[in-house]
DNA sequence: CCATGATAGATGCATATACACATAGTTTGG
DNA sequence: CCAAACTATGTGTATATGCATCTATCATGG
């Protein structure tokens, strides 16, 4: 057992992500495109800045992830009212994609979620995201 | 709170990562060499292989962060009886590098446990750690 | 001992990601 | 209305990381 919370968290991730991916491959998403489709699917249109807050991201790391999408043409952008600002959406075909994605995605969470328990994955969700706003809370004494 | 494990997983140890690098920054030190530091502080001599598998990384992907640790001269190698071996361990400097590392660490970690809390701490130490375990073991049905 | 198949690590390539800095557009005090 | 300060995003650069593939070794059955 690792003693750094940081390093077991990136452990976890590289392991998760390889799982999450192996089974993605075949539609060819990665697991970061895959979060991209799910939140833009949920929220509806956002500016690159507030997606990058939601995913703890730096904005300017989404410059060239939302590249890659939109060659696959699974993104439309336009600028907003503040025209630096580009607000994202799903394409038709990134809700396809997303939908091509989400059968094979609740499949890999069943699994994981089966194999450890409702309580421990529920215990998860819910540390993971207390610790994500803990440290990215702007002004905290960390 | 995304409903994806593998998402909130990844969106934590992203802001894990900028926490422990902000600390970090000063002494040159990335979260992925702390914790090849820390390791082979511990276990001393490694294969490649082996600390690959500690870590729940692709070996492969090691022979680059490697060849970036040994420019600063923090670890040593020698071939092992297997000369397709590459055996690490940390050199002097590596282990003065990982001395200067340690009280930046120890303190980055002590703010964020009093944050979450002695248990959610714990907690997050067992659960990150058994779903490493569950999802690396080879011929799961996962 | 040798041909085969298996394994450790190296390399090419692609994505992920952060930070420093450059740019364009916005906001605001005067 | 304008200059200064501020903000959203683009770019250059470096590390992180995985996979496919290549090479050097090793292990094993004849």
């Amino acid at each position: 057992m690792l003693p750094c919370m940081c390093g077991n968290f990136r452990r976890t991730s590289r392991a998760l992500t390889q799982l999450y991916e192996t089974a993605l491959r075949p539609i060819g998403l990665r697991a970061t495109q895959l979060t991209i489709l799910q939140v833009l699917g949920r929220t509806g249109e956002v500016s690159q800045g507030q997606l990058g807050e939601m995913l703890a991201m730096d904005s300017t790391s989404l410059t060239r992830t939302i590249a890659i999408m939109r060659r696959q043409s699974w993104l439309a952008e336009r600028p907003g009212k503040d025209r630096r600002e580009r607000r994202l959406r799903l394409s038709s075909a990134g809700e396809a994609q997303l939908g091509r994605a989400m059968p094979v995605w609740e499949k890999v969470q069943s699994r994981l979620r089966r194999k450890l328990g409702q309580q421990a994955w529920n215990d998860l969700l819910q540390l993971t995201h207390q610790v994500t706003g803990l440290v990215t809370t702007k002004g905290d004494s960390l």
